[in-house]
This record gives C-alpha cells, sequence and structure tokens, in this order.
DNA sequence: AGGAAGATCTACT
DNA sequence: GTAGATCTTCCTA
C-alpha cells in the first residue's frame, strides 16, 4: 500500500524513522525501480543550522514550506539529494534519504552508475540519485500516488534501529536525527 | 565574480 | 581508513 499524505504529517524525526524498510519506488516509462530504505537523516526548518531552511525561503527550498508529502530536491557540489517533505501542520521540516538498498531493476540502476560492488551502487545521497536517475525536475511532485514517478510503499517490516549525530554538517542539533538499519550492508559509511 | 555546500572519487599511508 | 581534489548549482555582492 501507498504511504499516504498523512503519514507525512507528523513530527520529522518520527517520520525519518518510521521511513526505514519502506519501499522506495521509481517509475521511469517501462522500467520500475525498487528499493529498500535503510538510512535518512531530519532536517528541521528555521531554527536549524544543518537545514535548506535555515537562512529562510529562497527559489530552490521553498517546497520545506510546503504539503508534506512532496520531494524537495537540491545540490551538494555536483550531486542531488534526494528528500521528502514531512513536517507537522505549520511547521518546516524534511527527510533526507542517505541510501537505500536495491531490489528490483537492479540492472538498469547499474547503467546509470556502473560500480563493480553492487554495496557501492546507492550507498549514499548522491550516489542512490544517480542509481535512480533522480534529479532537480522532480522536485516539489508528490510522492502520494502510484501515479508519480517517484512514490513509497508500506511495509510489514519493522527493522532494529539506531541513531547518531547527521553527516557531514557543519553544526548539528544536540539530537541524533540520523537513523539507519543495524547491520544493513548498504547504509553509508 | 566569488564563495559555499547535508558528497564522492582517487590515491595513498 | 583518511586526506586532498573535485569543478556543479545557487546564493550574495
Amino acid at each position: 500500500m501507498i504511504l499516504p499524505k498523512e503519514f507525512y504529517e507528523r513530527d520529522t524525526s518520527k517520520v525519518a524513522r518510521e521511513l526505514l524498510d519502506k519501499l522506495l519506488v521509481r517509475r521511469l516509462k517501462e522500467t520500475r525501480m525498487e528499493a529498500a530504505i535503510v538510512e535518512t537523516e531530519a532536517y528541521y526548518g528555521e531554527d536549524d543550522p544543518a537545514s535548506r531552511a535555515y537562512n529562510g525561503v529562497k527559489n530552490y527550498n521553498s517546497v520545506m514550506w510546503g504539503e508534506p508529502g512532496r520531494l524537495f530536491i537540491y545540490n551538494v557540489h555536483r550531486y542531488w539529494m534526494l528528500n521528502i517533505i514531512a513536517h507537522e501542520t505549520g511547521e518546516v521540516g524534511g527527510v533526507l534519504i542517505r541510501a537505500v538498498e536495491p531490489l528490483k531493476g537492479i540492472d538498469r540502476m547499474l547503467m546509470n552508475r556502473p560500480v563493480e560492488d553492487v554495496r557501492e551502487l546507492t550507498n549514499g545521497p548522491g550516489k542512490l540519485s544517480v542509481a535512480l536517475a533522480v534529479a532537480k525536475e522532480l522536485n516539489g511532485t508528490d510522492v502520494t500516488s502510484e501515479e508519480a514517478e517517484v512514490f513509497v510503499l508500506d511495509s510489514d517490516l519493522e527493522p532494529e534501529i539506531a541513531a547518531s549525530h547527521r553527516i557531514g554538517v557543519r553544526e548539528d542539533l544536540k539530537e541524533e536525527l540520523r537513523f539507519y538499519i543495524v547491520g544493513n550492508e548498504f547504509v553509508s559509511r
């Protein structure tokens, strides 16, 4: 079953945690790629120094203030970061998908991003965007519809979850906002 | 025009 | 495992 908008209309870190082991689906014309989400990070609004929303509304980040359940895609160095907007009503925030485990359409992912070892295919936020052919054009699209090019399916799995501080940020909050599945081979680092 | 960025690759110890 | 180079995109001046 597809995760409804209400799933994303809750506290950002709670959504980040519960997205683990959910199924990320990328539809591309005739092909369909599926991957399990194994690592996420929560980013809040203007009080979070690591958030893209920290410096207020810009052209590129305005979806962070918008409806939950939409994609937010922004650039870092040469890569695109895939986020899903998730926050309570009136709040600001999103969940960065940091790593996924490829399940279906792996051949297609390898065409997009050739690697020797499949474990290197999607174990980082820039890497998974290349493998799943996700870029700026998808910014702002709705992930709560089966018609969408990207959406997320529910699962019954209950993974063992660990938390840590976010990776690579200059100044973090005191809460641990990075979540990952313990022992999973596709978690970054 | 200049600088910074939520990363990645390569080339090493 | 860790250090240094990378050379895109968008913001600020």
